[in-house]
DNA sequence: ATGAAAGCGCTAACAA
DNA sequence: TTGTTAGCGCTTTCAT
């Protein structure tokens, strides 16, 4: 393998000082506009690269974020990154991103190697199952901005950007509710994370807020995983009553328990109403058409990565441990219309 | 921000040499097991980070693996990305995620991106328009690996990842007319890319060995975007007699446009059978269920990582420009059996 | 088994 | 506007 080009080899070339070519190259303010049209031109002829591990040594940041999610392959997480990444290459940034794939054991490994990777900045939303700040302390202590999303943790100096969960929750119910239905079953995910508490929270309100009862039948918690259609089946058929509306947290799981359902000879929305969350595409081809909650991924992604940089570069400093919390909107679909038995 | 520890500092406290704690450090054999307990010791207590720059400089290798999708947000693509991510930490890479969104000067920049950022290794995906090798060639020349996967180039010293588009077009097509139809419309993506060339290139194939006409009207080229379904409906409308079968390259596309389909009073598949691409989740929603092609993604993206990871740490060498071929397989559903017709 | 010393390529403070 | 100089923190000969 041959040398590489340095801004040495351009100085020597050109009589100048390596000081001067790396100015000429960042666009140093006080640079004479022919040296740095000379130090252009050679730099091209002669196949420069800048090395970023000099430069990154040097100036102690990397311009790369960290960004951990629980999975690459879900519908709106890679929405959200999709969204991440372009603005973090319109700036400028690289993006280095892990799953954790749920797993809290994962989450702190990968996190320890963000941190020895240096990134600049830490973009993180949780698995299911974490229960410690542990691996997200040294961030802190050392100062790297940490922005939540999606699944966020209330801390003092982190921003997070997120939904308003509670009230797409209540939303939805009251929506089945205002349907007509009376048995509402609830079918969501962790509740250590604050997107399925939250729901769940705008869940029970509305039922209490309705003077409906809220049993140990009301609530399934799943993994989402391929098994979890059938756990609902199983659950309304144990059920005293079989519901007369779910609300999902998923839209791949309700359309999956839907298909189940018609199957087992349940009518959708007549006997059970649905709703779902996400705006999954697949809730457009499930029959009936699933009543969602729009997610706002790739504007979630943006906002997130818009607002990391900002702060890197100082500039509009969205004060530390505050939310920023995007619009969502229920889009009603046929899975929950009840003409008939609404009151 | 207070000073990070050094080795310096290690070095100091124990009273050794900085170049023996790095040996400490990295498992150097000709080290006193004793002296290395001491340094990984107090390394921990002082909370010690390795400076990955400083030793990348040194090194000149990065332990990062750039990859260029078109897209992030895909169910293929971000499946493929999960299996790569989850290789590559486990082999104690990074990796460093773009996306094209499709565009050929978007990849050229990504290309340079990487190549600035010293990836050990690219990873590739080509985007639709893409025409040129040139942002390639410089990481051949420098003799960094290059795998191409899914959507590939032939080019002498990259490896590829694929499936065998032909064998699957070929498939897909001769199971339509096996089930009975004759005039069959192809729905497919830009031809520069081998996956949809090859996979035109199975149809025709199989139209020519049945004996039944190509013209202009059996081929549609889409983005794949949201209009696509509908400038499938406005192709159906032109044609002299509608198709009776239609061979989307894609899941999402051939959901949609089923939807459409039913809607306008065709039936599926009596009328118009229809086979996917992908085995995309949503395959099992629509109705009838989709018959398509199973995509191994995941597997994809873990082969594609273990091949340049087994490259770099200099084992099995797969020899340059050889292409490694993924098992892909045919799921017949409900969308495309016509028993009553088939001859 | 350990140490000394040089240098990877770049940038920034200071000087001119 | 440009040059001088001194590292950033690590690894790796070459000695010992």
């Amino acid at each position: 393998m041959k040398k590489e080009t340095t801004i040495y080899d351009i100085a020597r070339e050109l009589n100048i000082s390596p000081a001067t070519v790396s100015r000429a190259m960042n666009g140093h303010p006080a640079i004479n506009i022919k040296t740095k049209e000379r130090v252009d031109k050679l730099a091209r002829e002669l196949g420069y690269q800048s090395n970023r591990f000099a430069s990154n040594l040097r100036k102690q940041r990397s311009h790369t974020l960290g960004v951990i999610v629980p999975r690459l392959n879900s519908v709106v997480m890679s929405s959200i990154l999709s969204g991440m990444e372009r603005v973090a290459n319109e700036g400028g940034y690289n993006l280095i991103i892990s799953q954790s794939l749920e797993l809290e054991k994962k989450e702190i490994e990968n996190a320890r190697t963000m941190f020895n990777s240096r990134v600049d900045a830490l973009l993180i939303s949780l698995a299911f199952d974490t229960d410690t700040f542990d691996h997200i302390a040294p961030f802190i202590k050392k100062k790297i901005p940490v922005v939540f999303f999606d699944r966020v943790l209330d801390h003092p100096s982190c921003t997070s950007v997120v939904i308003d969960n509670f009230r797409d929750g209540y939303e939805a119910t009251r929506h089945l509710i205002g349907q007509g239905c009376r048995n509402l079953l609830h079918v969501t995910g962790s509740l250590k994370r604050n997107v399925y508490r939250d729901r769940l929270r705008g869940f029970e309100t509305a039922l209490r807020e309705f003077g409906l009862p809220y049993t140990d039948d009301s609530l399934l918690v799943t993994g989402f995983d391929a098994e979890a259609p059938n756990a609902v089946m199983d659950r309304i058929a144990a059920m005293e009553t079989p519901p007369d509306g779910i609300f999902f947290t998923n839209d791949a799981c309700a359309a999956s328990t839907i298909i189940l359902m018609k199957k087992a000879g349940y009518r959708v929305p007549h006997d059970i109403a649905v709703v779902g969350f996400n705006d999954d595409p697949i809730s457009k081809v499930v029959e009936p058409n699933l009543t969602t909650v729009h997610y706002p991924a790739m504007e979630m992604g943006e906002i997130a990565v818009q607002t990391i940089i900002s702060h890197l570069e100082g500039n509009l400093n969205v004060n530390q441990g505050s939310a920023i919390v995007l619009r969502s909107e229920m889009v009603v679909r046929e899975s929950s219309l009840r003409p008939d038995k609404t009151i």
